[in-house]
DNA sequence: CCAGAAATTCAACGAACGTTGAATATTAGT
DNA sequence: ACTAATATTCAACGTTCGTTGAATTTCTGG
C-alpha cells in the first residue's frame, strides 16, 4: 500500500466517523448523543475519535464544515447563472428564490442519503437560541447577504426591515421543510410526503416569492 | 397554615421546577440539561424533582402540557371571533392567519418572561425529526386541522396538497420567528429585532397570506 | 528484513448522570 | 402536646459520560 493509499484510508475512517456523527447529531442533538454511540455506529474504537478530532465539540464543527462549502458553492453558482441570464434587467424574486432552493432540492433528490441528515442538523441549529444566532451567522451569512442583495434589486420598493423579515420567514419555511420531520405526513394524512422534492419545488418558490412581493408593494 | 394554603405552596414549588425546566430545556435541549441543573436553578433539592414528577421525561411532558391548553384556547377563540364577524361570507386568509398568530404576539408582548422559553421549546421540537412529527401532532393537530378547515373555505380553489404545504411553510416561519434566536438581529445588523412583536404583527400575516393566495390561484 | 511512523486498540481516570429509599423537617387536625 | 400526613433533604446506587496515555498493530521506506 502506498503512502497515498494510506492517507486515503485515514480519510475513509475519518469520513465514517463524520457520517455517524452527522446522522446521530441530526436525530438526537449534540448533547443527546455520546461519543461512544457515534464510534459504535462508525464501527471503531472510542479513542479513535480523539485521534482524528480534538474533542466532541471539534467533531461537531467538522461535521458542519464538511458540507457547508459545497452547499454554498452550489447556491452561489445558481445565483450567478440566474444573473447571467439577466444582463440588463434584474431577475425576478422567484428566480432568485429558485436559485436559493434548487440546490437543496437537487441534492436531496439525487444524493438523499448523503444530505438528509445534514439538513436535519441545520434545521435544529437554526431554531435553537443557544446555537442558532451564532452558528448560522458564521456559516451562512456571506451567502445570505449576497442573496438579499439580489432580492433588493429585484424588489426595489421594499423597505429594508421588510426585506430581512421576508428572508427570515423564508429561512424558517426552508429549514423546516428540508428537515423532513414527518410532521406534514401526519398532518395531511399522507396527502403530502416530506420527501416529495418535486412537490416542494413546485410550490415553495411560488409561495415565498408571493410573500416577498406582498411586502414590497406599498398599500 | 390551612390545608388549602399548603396545597398552594406545593403548586408553587412545582411551578418553580417547571419554570426552571422550561427555560433550560428551551436553551439547551432535553438531553443538554441535567435534572441537577434544573433543580439548582429552581433552588430545590435534586430528589424533590422525583417527588413532584415521575421522571425527567415526565417533567418534560408536564412542561409542554402546562401551557398548551391556554394557547390552543386563545387561538381557537380568536378564530371563532373572526368567523362570528363573517356570518354569511368566509373570512379572508389573512384574517384567519391573524387569528392564528395574534395570540402568540400578544402573549409575547404582555407576558414575555412567561412565554418566551415555551416558544423556543416548541421551535426546537418542531424541527427535530426525533420529536417533531410525534409531539407536534399530539399537541397541536386538532387546532391546526380546525384552522386548515377555515383556510380551505377562504380559498376554495386551492388543492389539498398545496393547502397543507402552505400551512407547513407558515409553521416553519412562525416557529422560527417566535423562537427569537437572535439570528435576524445578526443578519440585519440591528435593522430588525427578534423581540419586535409590532413589526412581526405588521408583516408576517401579509407575507403568509400572500403565499397561500399564490398557491390557490391557478395559472 | 528492519526501523520507524502512522493508525488503532486497551484500560482506566474522575466527573456527572438519572434515580431511589430512608431520614428529617414542617404542618394540620385532634 | 401528640399524631399522622405531607413536603423536603441526605446519602448513595450503578451507569455512562468525555477524555487520556500507554500499548499494540499495521504498514511504508530504506
Amino acid at each position: 500500500m502506498s503512502a497515498r493509499q494510506k492517507a486515503e484510508q485515514k480519510q475513509q475512517t475519518r469520513n465514517r466517523i463524520l457520517d455517524a456523527a452527522e446522522e446521530l447529531f441530526a436525530q438526537r442533538s449534540y448533547e443527546g448523543v455520546s461519543v461512544r454511540q457515534i464510534m459504535h455506529q462508525a464501527d471503531a474504537d472510542v479513542s479513535l475519535a480523539y485521534y482524528h478530532f480534538k474533542s466532541k465539540r471539534d467533531l461537531f464543527d467538522q461535521v458542519m464544515l464538511r458540507r457547508v462549502e459545497t452547499l454554498n458553492d452550489l447556491r452561489l453558482k445558481a445565483l450567478e447563472a440566474v444573473e447571467r441570464r439577466h444582463p440588463d434587467d434584474a431577475p425576478t424574486a422567484e428566480e432568485i428564490i429558485e436559485a436559493f432552493t434548487r440546490p437543496l432540492l437537487d441534492l436531496l433528490a439525487t444524493e438523499h442519503e448523503d444530505w438528509t441528515h445534514y439538513f436535519q442538523l441545520i434545521a435544529q441549529i437554526n431554531s435553537s437560541p443557544e446555537w442558532g444566532g451564532e452558528l448560522m451567522t458564521r456559516y451562512f451569512d456571506p451567502l445570505v447577504s449576497r442573496f438579499i442583495k439580489a432580492l433588493r434589486k429585484a424588489l426595489p420598493d421594499i423597505e429594508e426591515a421588510d426585506l430581512y423579515w421576508s428572508y427570515h420567514f423564508l429561512s424558517g419555511a426552508l429549514t423546516l421543510t428540508f428537515a423532513e420531520t414527518g410532521r406534514i405526513d401526519n398532518l395531511s394524512n399522507g396527502v403530502c410526503r416530506s420527501s416529495d422534492m418535486r412537490a416542494i419545488g413546485e410550490c415553495m418558490p411560488r409561495f415565498l416569492a408571493a410573500g416577498f412581493r406582498a411586502l414590497a408593494s406599498r398599500d
